[in-house]
DNA sequence: GCTAGAGTGTGGTCTGACCACATGGTCTGA
DNA sequence: TCAGACCATGTGGTCAGACCACACTCTAGC
């Protein structure tokens, strides 16, 4: 416990978890905290800081869900808190409770994916030689003999979708479109098990994968946008109508 | 995620926090909290789940951080925890942790910045009867004839880009560019103030800002993207020759 | 009627105590 | 010498209880 007596009060006292945060924010920066590294032990941080051991936990455990560390216990270089700066997780918290509490519409989420998507397909289109092995590969899996079940080739059809914001090299725009999509899941799930006829569906998914990753190797930006737009579109539309909910 | 057999094998058992937070998202979308109702006291809340208060307060400063509730002590209506959902804060920690933790290169946050940006000017000049109300009173905040500040300048300027992206109606871009911009403040503010001529960077500012709102006024969509996209690149290309940082 | 004070309920914080667990060293017996 | 069992240690995870500061609400006294 700090002394507070005769401490001038700033205009607003930080609370104890904030002293918390910034501290470990300006570690990272100032380059003392890096990826792959520990963070002290909690009772150490919080005899450091002068603050009890719960508000160093509340601290961590944003942390945590904002993916910049992730903790285990028990010893050893494994356990502790260890910065990984993963920020799709968060990214995908942070989307999913929103949507929740209607701070985002559904609508919106979509428009948004959209606009990321796009941008992601012609910046492809427009690269020299854009590494698309990762997309191929998914693309191959939902094509194989085997059946797919409905929720299986969502799961690749979401992974494909990743697969290209990655491959286009911005990390910022490929977690964004992860937690877009993952927040909207549910409803994706949902409208698939509406749809009048999904093996059809299936096929025209397949076709405009194909034909998204052609425009892509002829270089040609416009088409590809067109073909994503399209894509992502004609899916929301056509589940949309059998959707329970009208918005 | 991966598997939607809710077996009761739990390979990994829920941490407490994470039951509590599970707790209120189910409320959440079941529509049992809105935005505007008070959570229950964190007391009550830690009886109901059978949970230690402090598991309570990390899933509490979880949905705080992320922009979901506020809370404030004390007594009455104002006290406690009220769902808000108000995105901008938790996408401007988020990304401004990723930054400093790495996860994020600046480059793509100013990357994806312009792609955001771009589809909001393009929706712009697209509506029938976009709202420009609040970016003009800005535009003219920043062109009234006391002399501002360089920081004055900059807050105005981003007050603006805010407002288009508001403007275009869709909170989840709003957002996104509010936390992007936020995230990489401290760089802007260091970039400007390294300019060759500050004076003569503000004139060509507002000029450009007025051509974009002029393209917007004339639904020229594609005409509104070139500038928004040279007035972004021209400013970090200037700020980044005299910057410290030589990626 | 009005005001000053007590009362109440809230979040914010700290302390101390356990637990489960992973690791790493030590001891024991072959 | 070595392999295995065992225990000490340090970590996060959790809980219970105690205060505090604060904002509101009620009420007694004027």
């Amino acid at each position: 416990m700090s002394t507070k007596s005769a401490s001038i009060a700033p205009i607003e006292p930080a609370r104890a978890w904030e002293v918390v945060l910034q501290h470990i924010e300006g570690d990272l920066l100032s380059g003392a905290l890096k990826p792959g590294d520990h963070l002290p032990p909690e009772r150490a941080l919080a005899a450091e800081l002068g603050v009890g051991r719960s508000s160093v936990r509340e601290a961590i455990r944003v942390l945590e869900v904002l993916g910049l560390i992730r903790t285990a216990s028990g010893s050893g270089p494994q356990s502790g808190a260890i910065i990984v700066a993963r920020p799709t997780g968060g990214m995908s918290a942070l989307v999913r409770l929103q949507v929740a509490a209607h701070g985002f519409a559904v609508r919106d989420v979509v428009k948004t994916r959209l606009v990321l998507e796009s941008a992601v397909v012609a910046e492809l289109a427009e690269a020299r030689h854009p590494d698309l092995g990762a997309a191929l590969e998914l693309l191959d899996a939902m094509e194989q003999d085997e059946p797919l079940t409905r929720d299986e080739y969502l799961t690749l059809d979401q992974a494909f979708h990743l697969a290209l914001a990655v491959a286009s090299g911005n990390e910022v725009i490929a977690s964004m479109m992860a937690g877009l999509r993952d927040s909207i899941e549910s409803y994706v799930r949902v409208g698939a098990g509406n749809l009048p006829s999904w093996p059809d569906t299936e096929e025209r998914l397949k076709a405009e994968h194909r034909g998204i990753v052609a425009a892509i190797e002829a270089h040609d930006a416009d088409l590809a946008r067109t073909r994503i737009r399209q894509h992502i579109e004609t899916y929301h539309a056509e589940t949309k109508v059998s959707s329970i909910h009208p918005d």
